[in-house]
DNA sequence: CCGGTTGCTTGAATCGTTTCAAGTCAGACA
DNA sequence: TGTCTGACTTGAAACGATTCAAGCAACCGG
């Protein structure tokens, strides 16, 4: 019972089989080797390995072969609910192509941050995974990873340089079909959370909104257009939201719908107009970013403009795995940005405006 | 540029600061051996690794020493809002004794369960922590670990046996609380939405509803009692509250209070009610259970009964990591399993039930 | 019967660290 | 002068896998 297992290892094989640990070694390994080796002599180890029920040891296998089958996966902040389905489809992708994930949390601290990254490279990840915001950009990854070439890619930011492979959402777009949307149900006097500004999608979402406006020749108000300041806590963008919200009912500029930086913020902003007794949708509609987990559950349900974050980790998996490939195989490879389309999902908080005529219909 | 960076071993520190490699295993440790070391020596050897940037070798060390540095996390669905701030605190305290994470998330999956237990037996975690639902009842894991010594733990599920610690929320006195705050409230006729069976929770919040009822002489009507069904789909909570209630609703009996099974559940039980143009919480109160990150946004508010999530994080953590220190010193060490008591959060989905008197102020 | 092929298998080096038993050396003591 | 103490330091053997160059048969054609 409280005997330890002795592990079992490739020698164990070899021996119970009959043959070397050489050869034990490139059966298991279906190594290129392994296409000159008997028939028989494979079926005789696959079954001793079995039978012993040998498991390679991962951290030996990679002293000579260089390969630890580990990706580092740095997130920002799990707290985000942004994080979660983007976890969720990197870790997904990468079960596929059996590596195993480290996980390390920023918690939004440049220096855990740096910290993290020195452990992840003393455990010799064959790539990294990066869910950013705007902490960053920091010249340390760039080095440090494409000299040591590890493949390395962001999932909602962009580093300079040639040496890092980036997933964004096309925040352009997305503007535009938020306001789209708003446009289309009759509003035309629209409130509009931006999001802070050393953000990198606040810039391009907000010229989306812009073109659109111009596109229609809709005059966007700009004393009802604030912007969020930038902030690191988790919840910043609900208490911005719920604040400027406040802040725009007390100067009582009239507004029709609320277009929010992202599904947080526009949650703030509910709460601000729930209690200032205006009933969403019905007096005033609000729009979000993102279409995280809650806003499908929350009442009302939020109508947003849905970023294919489980996709989006998916897809940063894959350009990694194909960067470990490349390296591998020596041959070139050179890293890619994406931007991922958009998409609107409707749900109960937005609705025609009061009197007006819903043009979608 | 493209150059690929040597690494830098041990040997060459030693080589660098004219010592052997082993001395320079001693000091950079600080083993038992350094008392012996001559200060000047260990200075020196100290600079020459950090000109050099060296980085021990987390697998070469661990071939040796038998110490990966690593623990596995597995997760039953990251999907699910329960876990993230769970994931929060296991991370947290990791960090702080320098462990990494190695993550699985088992998508609610026997199978998948099992083939990144083997994964993770492969990496040589030192010690597996389970956030786990009913799935995960597995003798595998029970002789898998202890057998090779691996101590684990679980958070929100117990394993049968005496080989795996445990940390769940103490759920009878959570039931008590929910039921405590309705009463206390004025509500009499309250619907109650039950676990699901398999669900190790469910008894015992169903238990401590029952015998605060009985305490005060409250009748809980057999009629306005439900259970959800054994299902393991994501957001099944959500689905089931709303199903039920709408359910509820339709057989017209009359209730002023839902006690839900979780926060999803209540979510799902305010959409009904809402759609129904019930108001929460004038006309009818909801209150949940967990207390997850949503609770707090959602609109109104979740009155819910708190697990302290991120603490059981932490907990199992150092449960685990005290596993390690004693097998290392060999020292007896047997698990333990805990209660987390429970916190009655109040928001605004709860109210003084409608022309009766709020008996909590 | 020899040299060359083909088909299969393996010896031995190597990866970067840790860990002791065993070394060296200077000075103290007898 | 010889031996004995410390006080430091290190040689060399692991740990468990991978990787080639090299080995061994057996067979074939000439």
């Amino acid at each position: 019972m409280s005997g330890k297992v002795k592990m079992v290892t490739m020698r164990d094989v070899a021996q119970a089989s009959g043959f070397s640990p050489a050869t034990v070694s490139i059966v298991l390994n279906n190594a290129p080797l392994a296409r000159y080796i008997a028939p028989a002599t494979k079926k005789r180890i696959e079954d001793a390995a079995k039978k012993l029920g040998y498991r390679p040891n991962a951290m030996a296998r990679f002293l000579r072969s260089r390969r630890s089958q580990t990706v580092g996966v740095m997130i920002f902040d799990i707290t985000d609910p942004f994080c979660t389905p983007v976890l969720r489809g990197i870790e997904n992708a990468l079960y596929q192509s059996s590596y195993v994930p480290i996980f390390a949390d920023a918690h939004n601290q440049r220096t855990r941050f740096e910290r993290y990254l020195e452990m992840l490279l003393e455990h010799h990840v064959e790539a990294l995974i990066v869910v950013a915001n705007w902490l960053f950009v920091d010249i340390q990854l760039l080095a440090d990873l494409s000299k040591r070439n590890i493949t390395a890619a962001t999932i909602g930011w962009e580093v300079p340089g040639d040496s890092v492979s980036s997933v964004m959402v096309d925040n352009e777009a997305g503007g535009r079909l938020a306001l789209e949307h708003l446009h289309h149900l009759g509003h035309r006097k629209i409130a509009v959370i931006r999001g802070p500004k050393m953000l990198i999608d606040s810039g391009p979402r907000w010229k989306g909104i812009q073109k659109f406006a111009n596109s229609v020749g809709l005059e966007m108000d700009p004393s009802l257009v604030v912007q969020l300041p930038d902030e690191l806590e988790a919840n910043s963008g609900f208490d911005g939201g719920y604040r400027f919200t406040e802040e725009l009912l007390e100067r009582k500029k009239k507004f029709t719908a609320v277009l929010a930086f992202d599904d947080l913020t526009a949650f703030g902003a509910i709460r601000a107009l729930t209690k200032a007794g205006i009933k969403v949708p019905e007096q005033c509609s609000v729009v979000g970013f993102d279409d995280v987990p809650l806003s499908a559950l929350s009442a009302p349900s939020l109508t947003t403009v849905r970023q294919p974050l489980e996709a989006m980790g998916n897809l940063a998996v894959n350009l990694v795995v194909e960067g470990i490939k490349a390296g591998l195989e020596k041959r070139d490879w050179s890293i890619s940005r994406h931007k991922m389309t958009p998409e609107l999902v409707i749900r109960d908080s937005t609705k025609a405006v009061e009197g007006g005529k819903d043009l979608t219909k």
